[in-house]
DNA sequence: CCTTAACTTCACAAATTTCTGAAGTCAGCG
DNA sequence: CGCTGACTTCAGAAATTTGTGAAGTTAAGG
């Protein structure tokens, strides 16, 4: 039923270690696995989520296409496309690596909160729509002027959340330190 | 390829007025789908998506099962399905009619802001899954701080938001009176 | 330049989701 | 108390989404 993408397992039959150090794969495993299937509850397509989720416990925050397809068991077609998806929402960052063409998809741990209230665009659009809404039905039509409250709150939101932001982003260097 | 659920047009042809006042079907209709796209691109499903756009363009904020089925063009099981998912969610409440056996699903114009944020609940699930995700991988890995740094912000978003929404409620009442 | 590793794209099969028609269920009314 | 109107539930058809294999592309390395 898959197409067998590498073994997780050592030829000697033994759950090994996957990096350097003692990480047991099935617990990160069952971790990835029950973060992204919050993700995809939340909405996100199914395979971006368990991309992500794998990144973010990675011990680089970055690993290689191929990585990805054996943690996962899953087609390099598949990384593909999560991974065009996930940079397309700034979730990820592709980058090279310095010698071969492969390349590494990288978690920045902060980039991707900023993603998240990086609704921005969003909230943008929705306002665009609402804002026709409001015209459509007449702004003192009572749908109208729900609508245009609506309109109003998602304003305010976009407003607080850059501010929001801010405020995260120092909180975050006082307890974790500038580290990226 | 639909059922056809009672007809938009008068027996004269006529694209008609709907409710007391002048509103345009078509222009409604247009706001009512382009805004449900919108949420369902934002991850709500289809059907419900369509219901609650349809509930906040109308003029009573509320309407009958029977008066969403004709308006979207769907069938009873439909609606049924889409306003059991959006009074699970806080997002549409449901109300006796006086008299008949007919029932009517309102939004509430701001109860439903605070299940947009009511994500407390979800909020406290992904807490839950990380936590666990941080002792599994154990707090002084890369993979585990990087968890744990996920965990504080969304710690933080939950108290941030609660706040956010208390002004927010202020802010409200200040532009739009106390009217529910 | 030719080879080859490392992605990407695409057509299609499989899985999943969504919606419908039909068969309930449940209360109000006569 | 049975009828009827107004939902609800459910099995299955239809549509949509996902993920795969296979056939490109692209660029590093000989």
């Amino acid at each position: 039923m898959n197409g067998d993408y590498t073994r997780r397992m050592t030829e000697s039959g033994a759950v090994e270690r996957e990096q350097g150090n003692g990480r047991d794969p099935d617990a990160v495993s069952a971790f990835v696995e029950g973060f992204a299937a919050q993700l995809v509850e939340a909405g996100m397509q199914r395979m971006a989520a368990r991309v992500f989720a794998a990144l973010l416990a990675s011990d680089a925050g970055a690993l290689s296409s191929a990585e990805l397809g054996e943690q996962l068991q899953v087609s390099p077609a598949a990384v593909s496309g999560a991974v065009r998806y996930l940079s397309q929402v700034h979730m990820v960052s592709r980058e090279r690596e310095p010698g071969s063409r492969r390349e590494r998809y990288r978690v920045h741990s902060d980039q991707w909160y900023e993603a998240l209230t990086n609704r921005d665009a969003i909230l943008k659009r929705w306002g665009q729509t609402l804002r026709v809404g409001v015209d459509s039905l007449g702004a003192e039509t009572p749908g109208g002027q729900r609508i245009a409250e609506t309109l109003a709150f998602f304003e305010y939101l976009e407003g607080e959340l850059t501010k929001l932001m801010e405020r995260w982003r120092e909180e975050r260097a006082r307890i974790f330190g500038e580290s990226s």
